[in-house]
DNA sequence: CACGTCATTCAAAGCGCTTTGGACGCAACG
DNA sequence: CGTTGCGTCCAAAGCGCTTTGAATGACGTG
């Protein structure tokens, strides 16, 4: 069933029945509803590639999908973020499109996407500083949003993003008021931008104490449990271990977990962990109260808020760039307490 | 730069240049390279939108994201899955696309993917028993191939699955050598096809010790970390404790190892962990020995497979389905050790 | 009553590609 | 020398929709 075919069982040409279908005025109400009543009868649907040919409009939305090179690592905010903007794209009737990428073949595959007119816009996941593919996108003129910021990327673009430094800050000076004074930050990966935020908002609260930030207590790594585990581990064993940890990600916090019990030490009482959390939905920091005082910010929240701008700024092309910082609020949890009195001995393996 | 202008520039039909650059052999070579020479001098690239319409095929693969109801959960495996599948599609020239849609309306997305045209295929993920969805997509005539398998759905179809009732026997019958006894199941929700067999698996190895499957010691739920944590602890607090936890994914495992912790008890020595390990890319199961025991199958590999599956079927439509057993290797790991000698008291909390 | 206006409808020309059904020239063949 | 066959190439007809420009008729107006 077409619309050649509809339009003949109607006895109205094809361009009025488009016109009904999609809610053109130039149409009387008696014949739209004709024409609706009909195309619901005859279980009419447009065929989506002739749409797409007719109106230069691809209805759907990319998405590229990183994969880094040494360890195959898939971001797993990376799901959690589609759910959120998926949902906005069925109600908007859009698609999502997903590549799979290698790292080092992103910008081709950017390009390759302005060229095949497969996709009216794109969301740019994980920004580094500067990042290359901010003026890419502009000059290739693809409709798109970040989600996060580019520190020193030239020009304004459209955003959306966690306030990472003042959640951070927040996160830290919480320690910091249980009395912690050696608090260690496991991060993300040195070249991410939000890793670089989390690290000033981090430095700023230790700033207000007039405490340095060691060197030795800040990790920059792949946030995965192996990461968590290593480095908190790595550090715990130290002659001068830190109180506290706070970590960017509910992931190696987890490792962080297992490295705290695998000394032989309780969290949340001889140390303090703190994370940041995308509240992912397999891991829900629940509990009364959650099992992490955290700093939370949804992700999937964040991949809605992406979707809607990104449509917008699709419908309205000359719009100016648009931003939305979210903020995290600081819930506490079972995970943080009062530094130590004493200061901790080391205690072996 | 669309063909016709290429076309004019060579002085060639559209037709001929057409051919020339997809490779039919009505057309000399000496023209062929001409062609080709020139399409990359002007960087010609297909519309993709128009390629579509004139051949009728969309090039493109669907996936569907079902997202649970009531938690809002998203299948942490998918993006794992999703990794390996887009390689295989990247490397055919064909593009994934992806609809987040919740439960209830999963058979109408199916409908509507078929009716638009939009995709040549589609994976179906997380078959259930007798999955509906199976006779629905056989229906639509719409190439499939089914991450897993579904106990009673009739007819053939492609699969690729995990062998999990082998991989769950032998998984048992290592806690029995170890001398387990009690040993509890935390399994994924009970209506998932996966679920069954693993119970099967299970039970098959406890009736070859002439043990009953106890149903106080066996779970069925989502997933999460929560879950794996709630139902541990459930089961240890109770007057006559496991003393082994069979555990389906690596997500619940965590929160099973949490439990265990905060009931005072250690891993792989008062308590032993069996895990099934999809070898998701932020929780390598790493180490010498690994974290823990797990029996081992890769879902991005099976995301490949399905992949490869699901465009050979596309190409070749008269073919038989096939269907593809993946073997997982148990590997030994720190969480799972011998039985406790003594019957275990059981610790307050 | 002639005319402009408006609402409603339609024919036809795209959108950029593929593919069918020749056309043309040349070599080989009887 | 006419025919056949082959290698190359092309014109034109789609694919199923949207959209431009025009036609038609009804209506109100001077």
């Amino acid at each position: 069933m077409n619309l050649k075919e509809l339009s003949a069982i109607l006895g109205l040409s094809p361009t009025t029945v488009s016109r009904a279908l999609n809610g053109y005025p130039e149409v009387s109400e008696a014949t739209r509803r004709r024409v609706l009543a009909e195309a619901k009868r005859q279980n009419y649907h447009p065929d989506t590639r002739a749409k797409r040919l007719a109106t230069g409009r691809a209805m759907t939305i990319g998405h590229i999908l990183p994969v880094s090179k040494e360890h195959e690592m898939v971001n797993p905010i990376f799901a959690d973020f589609l759910a959120g903007a998926g949902e906005v794209y069925a109600g908007a009737g859009y698609d999502l499109s997903l590549a799979v990428v290698r790292d080092e073949d992103e910008a081709e595959a950017y390009r390759d996407l302005a060229r095949r007119g497969t996709v009216d816009g794109v969301v740019l996941h994980g920004p580094k500083l500067d990042d290359p593919r901010i003026p890419l996108l502009r000059e290739l003129g693809l409709p798109f949003v970040v989600h996060g910021r580019s520190t020193d990327a030239e020009g304004d673009y459209n955003w959306v993003d966690v306030d990472n430094r003042r959640a951070f800050a927040r996160a830290a000076r919480h320690l910091l008021d249980l009395g912690h004074r050696r608090i260690a930050l496991i991060n993300g990966l040195a070249d991410m931008d939000f890793a670089l935020r989390r690290l000033f908002g981090f430095s700023d609260a230790l700033a207000e104490r007039s405490l340095p930030v060691e060197d030795r207590w800040t990790a920059h790594g792949e946030m995965t449990e192996t990461y968590g585990y290593e480095t908190v581990r790595g550090m715990l064993e130290a002659h001068d271990p830190p109180t506290a940890f706070l970590v960017a990600s509910i992931i190696p916090a987890l490792g962080a977990r297992r490295a705290i019990h695998d000394m032989g030490l309780r969290i949340g009482d001889e140390v303090s962990v703190v994370i940041h959390d995308d509240a992912l939905s397999y891991f829900r920091n629940e509990g009364t109260p959650p099992v992490y005082t955290a700093v939370r910010s949804s992700v999937r929240k964040a991949g809605r808020l992406c979707a809607d701008l990104l449509l917008q700024s699709i419908a309205e092309p000359n719009r100016a760039p648009d931003h939305i910082l979210l903020e995290a609020e600081l819930s506490l949890g079972q995970s943080s307490g009062p530094a130590p009195r004493l200061f901790r001995q080391r205690k072996s393996r």
